[in-house]
Order: structure tokens, then C-alpha cells, then sequence
DNA sequence: TCACACAGCTTGTACCAACAAGTTGAGCAA
DNA sequence: TTGCTCAACTTGTTGGTACAAGCTGTGTGA
């Protein structure tokens, strides 16, 4: 036998009690007292046994209100719908699926030049420090922060489109923009990891304990060379990326 | 001024440090007792410091040993090379992947009969609770868990094709044996997200605290209906998934 | 030389105490 | 009725203590 440490009781416990619906009605726990008294253990103990099941993701707590089971809603995101001329994302594609799910976009914006960081340069094929232009979104879901999308533009890109440098909004949206000066998107390459977040990407998107973050990257190619890298950044719990491939005509949207 | 409560101030100092690169010649940190004494706390007050950088993912901690600085390794992970008949997936892909990469691959492997829960019957569409065949693998690099993959097929199918449901390997691959019998996967549907292990997946994966879980569910199409689904789940700091799209001549792979 | 015991380090678990700070509702005063 | 204060709850922070348990090197005994 090996005894489990108590705060480990504590948290099976209240894990099972929470996958078995207990608290579907009524999303409140119990309080650190009262749980103190039912596993008799200290308070310390038990918060250590609720700390646990904060950084799975599964309750959250706040100062004053006790502790919840924490509710997902999952945002649908389709990476594969191509971005092009006769489909641009841009923002507006943003802006237009979340209104369509019956909810309100907002977002902030700004641009700023860069050095390049071993990540970007990387992808963009310029050396390491070397000027970028970065284009950068704050978006909001009926005000509750959602993403950050930061699109990085090389240089020698920058120089031949001047307005990607500006700080203004580009109306036509970059990529017809950037098809007006004869530099075409024609295909791409994305990177999906997830990790727990920064402090900073806590604050900017307001994430408690226990949830990671989505990254992904997108590489942009015309056909000779790379033309801009966007990283977006998601929360994990909140966001499902899909990516349709070969034919689906076997497949009906009613998922 | 707001000031911060001792343990950020502690996990932010050393945070500060790591990402500046102190710890990079010898990753280990200084031992509770030294930190205690450094920032003038309590051993508590420490311990509550370091835990945020746990649960950050940033460092780890083994009892008699110490913390250390976390290292990664990412593994690429090619999604979007299509499954068909001259490109087959099924598990070799895994291997062969491994094997050039230097390291070496070891897997278990069990088949189930199982209800459909709702998530799986929702992207066979089939009825949940109705019979499904479960063919599960559990993948080590260097005899590190790195991956579960839990494919599903529908009753239906594994009435087609009986050996879907035995419990051996099936030497020329599932994807080969399917059409053979006239059933070929034409198209597939991918769905990523990301979130914190249950401590089921801890268990399999060997995750620590702080290390969330990428789910991959690939559902796979026939030119009508559903044929399977897979659904795989990753370290998220020790694999990245990339997916190509469109034309990427201007690439080239020295990333 | 070799094997084992042990001291001295490390983190893990568990308890206690006290006060700070956020939230809510009761109840009083205008 | 309206607005305020405040008591009573909640979690957050910080300190303390004690012992358990894992790891490592020293040194003793065979």
C-alpha cells in the first residue's frame, strides 16, 4: 500500500465529484472550510488539493466568491479556407465569423518596426535583427480578450509596399494590397504548438491558471520567397483549430 | 503603488533570470533554503514562487534533487502529407519518422470494442453508445512517452472488415487492408486544440506540471461517410504540427 | 577493494496561526 | 426608497514548525 498524500484525496475526490456533473446545476464548490471539515484537514491542506485541480484547468477561484467549476465554450477556427485574392482573411475574416456566430468583434491595432528575432528571421528568411515591420491585433470577444495576432513583414517588403509601415488600417485589407504591387500570397506554411503562457500573454488575454495557450504560426510565400509570418495566439481552452483536407464530400457540416 | 506579494516578486526575479539565460551552463536553481534566505521569506513563501513557475512550465522539481530549468525539444510533426494507398500513415509513418530523426521508436498497441462516447459518435456518426472498435497505441522515443493514438472505427466498418476488431497488427496497414475491401479514405478532417492533461494522460504521457496536451482528432472520410477517427494526443512543449497549404516553391525546408 | 550505513543535503507533506482583501447581504440612516 | 456602513463570509498572503522521503558522498567495517 502506499498511502496517497491527503491534499491528493482531497483532489481525486473533487475531480470525480466534478466529471460525475455534481456541480452542473450549480457551478459553486464547496468552501475551503467546509472542505477543511469534511476530509478533516487543514486549510492549507485543502488548498493545496484545489491548487491542483486550478492548474488542470478544471476550477477557477476568486477572492471573496469561492471556488467554480470552470465552462467551456469552444470557437470553431478553419485554418485551410485559403487566403487569397478571392478569399481574403485579413481581419475580415475575423470580424465577419464572429459576428456570424452571433457575437461582437472588436479589436485594437498598431504597427511598429522591429528588429527581427531568431524566430521571425528565421521563418522570413532575413537576418537576425535586421528591420521588420510588425503589424499587431488585439481582438475581442463580446469584450472578453480572445487572440493577439501578430503579422510580421520582412523588410525589403516593407520598402516596396510603404503602407504596411504605416500606422493607419489598409481599407482594402493588405493582401489585395500587396496583389496590387504584384506580390502574391500562392501558398503557405503553418506550425501549431501549445505551452502555458507568458505573464504577458496572461495579461494581454486574461488567462488563469491552468490554461495553455495555442500558438500558430503562419508562414506566407509568394512564389519565390517568404512574404510575412503571423503568429496568433489563442487560448487554449476557448479555441479548435481545423484543417480540412482531400475531399470531404462525404462529410456533412452538422458535427 | 500596488505592490506585489512576495512570491510573484520571488518567481519574477528568477523567472527574469532564466530567461536571461543564467541557468544555461548549469540549469540547476538555488535550493529553497539559499532562496528563503536571498529574498528574506519564508520556505512557504519560496515554495509559492517556484510553483508558479511549475505551473508555468518554466522548471521542474524532483524531491532530493532540486529545481531545474526545463529544456525542450521539439519534434516536427508533418500533418498535412496525405494518407492514401501510395502514402500510408498507419503507424510506419511514426516509425520510419523516428528512426530518421536518430532515435528509437517502441510502441504498445491493444484493440477495444467500445461504445461510442459523444465525441467519437458525433464524427463517425454513428449512435452513441453503439459499438465501436478502438485500436490504441502508445508511443515511446527512447523509451519516453511521447504520444497515445486512440483510432475509432465505426461497427459498421469492422463488420466489412473483420480484422479491424482482432486483436493483432495488421501487416500491410490498416489504410491498404480498408481498400482492399473497397472502403478508401479520400479526404480527412482535422481538429487541434490544446489543454491541460487529465491525470490519466499525465500517467501515459509522464506529463509534469505545467506541460499541457496538444489533442489531434483526425476523422477520416470515404467518398459517403465517416470511416474512422483518431484521435492523438501529444506533449504540447515537445511537439510542433505543421500543415502545408497551396503552392510552396519559395520554400525551402533548411527552417 | 568492496559493500554498507549514515550524515547531510534536497524537496514533499501536513499542520497551525494571523492578518489582508474581495464580496455579499443585513440593517440602519437620510 | 435610496444610499451607506458594517458584519460575516469568502479566498489570498505570509510566517512558523515538524517530520517524511529521496539523493549523494563520506567513511567505516569486512
Amino acid at each position: 500500500m502506499s498511502p496517497q498524500p491527503k491534499y491528493r484525496v482531497v483532489a481525486d475526490a473533487l475531480r470525480r465529484e466534478i466529471t460525475d456533473g455534481k456541480y452542473e446545476s450549480s457551478p459553486r464548490l464547496p468552501s475551503e472550510s467546509e472542505l477543511s471539515a469534511r476530509f478533516d484537514a487543514s486549510r492549507n491542506t485543502v488548498r493545496a488539493g484545489l491548487n491542483l485541480l486550478v492548474t488542470e484547468g478544471l476550477i477557477s477561484s476568486s477572492q471573496g466568491l469561492g471556488y467554480e467549476v470552470r465552462s467551456h465554450e469552444v470557437f470553431e477556427l478553419n485554418a485551410s479556407r485559403f487566403e487569397n485574392l478571392s478569399f481574403p482573411q485579413n481581419g475580415d475574416a475575423y470580424s465577419t465569423d464572429v459576428t456570424a456566430a452571433g457575437r461582437r468583434p472588436h479589436q485594437t491595432f498598431r504597427v511598429e518596426m522591429l528588429p527581427a528575432t531568431a524566430y521571425t528571421a528565421a521563418r522570413l528568411k532575413v537576418d537576425a535583427g535586421s528591420t521588420t515591420v510588425l503589424r499587431f491585433c488585439h481582438r475581442f470577444v463580446d469584450d472578453v480578450p480572445w487572440s493577439t495576432q501578430a503579422t510580421y513583414y520582412p523588410g525589403w517588403l516593407a520598402e516596396a509596399a510603404p503602407r504596411l509601415a504605416e500606422p493607419g488600417d489598409i481599407a482594402e485589407g493588405t493582401t489585395r494590397y500587396l496583389a496590387d504591387r504584384e506580390i502574391e500570397q500562392v501558398g503557405y506554411f503553418d506550425e501549431i504548438s501549445a505551452r502555458m503562457p507568458t505573464p504577458e500573454e496572461s495579461r494581454l488575454l486574461e488567462i488563469s491558471a491552468g490554461v495553455p495557450v495555442m500558438l500558430w504560426t503562419r508562414t506566407g510565400y509568394s512564389d519565390t520567397r517568404p512574404i510575412r509570418c503571423t503568429i496568433t495566439t489563442f487560448r487554449g481552452d476557448l479555441n479548435r483549430m481545423n484543417y480540412e483536407i482531400g475531399d470531404l464530400s462525404g462529410r456533412d457540416e452538422t458535427l
